[in-house]
DNA sequence: ACAAGTTACTTGCAAAATGCAAGTAAAAAT
DNA sequence: ATTTTTACTTGCATTTTGCAAGTAACTTGT
C-alpha cells in the first residue's frame, strides 16, 4: 500500500491509537483547524491566532505535522521570507474528525461560533466536501487563498465571525 | 441551557479548543474507547489494556473524565472493592469522534483491526447506534455486560479479536 | 546602498506533566 | 487470621511545555 506509513515504535496497532498518538495534544488538531478552516498559511499567523501556542512549541507542532504528512511546506516565491504551510490529502481528511469534535463540544459544552455548528450540524457531508472543494482550489492558487474560496464557507464564516466571542 | 458547562479559564470559547482542553492527550481517548468497544469498566481493566497506562495516570484522568461528566462510578454492591466507571450520555456521543478518528488512521496508517474498521466504514450511522444500544442495555445491568452485548458488536469484535495484533 | 523592519525560526531556563517503582488501605478469599 | 485483590497514592527522575530573549535571512523604505 503506497504511502501507509509503518511508524516504528507505536504502543500498539489500534487505529485509535495511531490517531492519539499523532493528534493527541493541545495543539496539532487546532494549527489544522486553523488551515482548514481559516485559510491560515503561514508561521505569523499561527502564531498570532487567538488560544496564543508558543513560538518553540509552533515550530515542534508543524516539524510533527510535516513529518507525518499532515501538512507540507513551499517556499513563497514573490516573498523570500514567507513559508506556505498546506494540508495534504492526508489532512484535509481530518476534516471529518475537526467536525465530530466541533459538533461534540457545541452540544455539551458552552462554546462559541454558534454559526459554524449550525452549519456543520445541518448537513455535515455538504461541510465537509466545501472544505475539500476551497482546499483544492487553493492548492492550485496559494497566494490568493481568500479571494478563492467557495460561497458557502464564505458566508458560513462570516456570520460566525460577526458573533464570535473573543 | 441545563448540563452545559462553563469552564472557569478556557484558551477561546471554539468549540474544537473545547474539545482538545478536554481531550487531548495520549490517553483519555483510549480509555473511552476501551469503556465504549470493550466493555471495560473497572480500574484494573484499564490498567491491563495493551497500551500500558501508568497507575498515576489513570486514576488523574479518570478524575478528570469524572469532572468532566464523561464518566461516572459507583460501587460495585457484591464486591466492596471494585469500582464500576460507565460512560455518561455526554460520554456515548463521543462515538462519532472515534469512529471518525478510527477510519483516519486506518485510512492512513498501518494499523491493525481491519474488521472493526470495516464495521465502521460501512455505515457510520448504524455502528454509532449500535454502540449506543448497548450502552443503554448495560446502564440497567451494570453486572452482566458482555452477555448484553448487542449482536451485531460482538461479531465485529469477536472477528477483529481473532486477527488482533499486539 | 544601507538602516530598519519582517518572517521564521532557535536557545536557555523554569514550571508542569508524565512515567516508573514502591507503597497503602479497604474489602474479599482462603 | 493471613493472604490476595482492588483501587488507588507517594516520591522521584525524565520529558514536555511555556515564556522570554535571541538570530539569520530576506524585504522595505530612504
Amino acid at each position: 500500500m503506497p504511502g501507509k506509513k509503518a511508524s516504528p515504535k507505536r504502543r500498539s496497532g489500534c487505529p485509535l491509537n495511531a490517531s492519539v498518538e499523532i493528534l493527541g495534544d493541545r495543539w496539532s488538531l487546532l494549527i489544522i483547524r486553523d488551515m482548514m478552516l481559516r485559510g491560515f498559511r503561514t508561521y505569523k499567523e499561527f502564531l498570532g491566532s487567538y488560544e496564543g501556542i508558543a513560538t518553540n512549541i509552533l515550530a515542534d507542532r508543524l516539524r510533527k505535522l510535516i513529518a507525518h504528512e499532515i501538512i507540507t511546506t513551499e517556499k513563497n516565491p514573490s516573498d523570500g521570507r514567507k513559508v506556505i504551510y498546506s494540508l495534504t490529502p492526508k489532512g484535509i481528511d481530518l476534516a471529518p474528525v475537526l467536525t465530530e469534535m466541533v459538533l461534540w463540544a457545541a452540544a455539551h459544552e458552552d462554546t462559541a461560533n454558534q454559526a459554524l455548528v449550525h452549519a456543520m450540524r445541518k448537513d455535515k457531508e455538504k461541510f465537509t466536501s466545501a472544505i475539500r472543494q476551497r482546499w483544492a482550489e487553493t492548492a492550485r492558487a496559494p497566494k490568493r487563498f481568500r479571494s478563492l474560496r467557495s460561497q458557502r464557507l464564505r458566508d458560513v464564516d462570516a456570520r460566525s465571525a460577526r458573533r464570535r466571542q473573543h
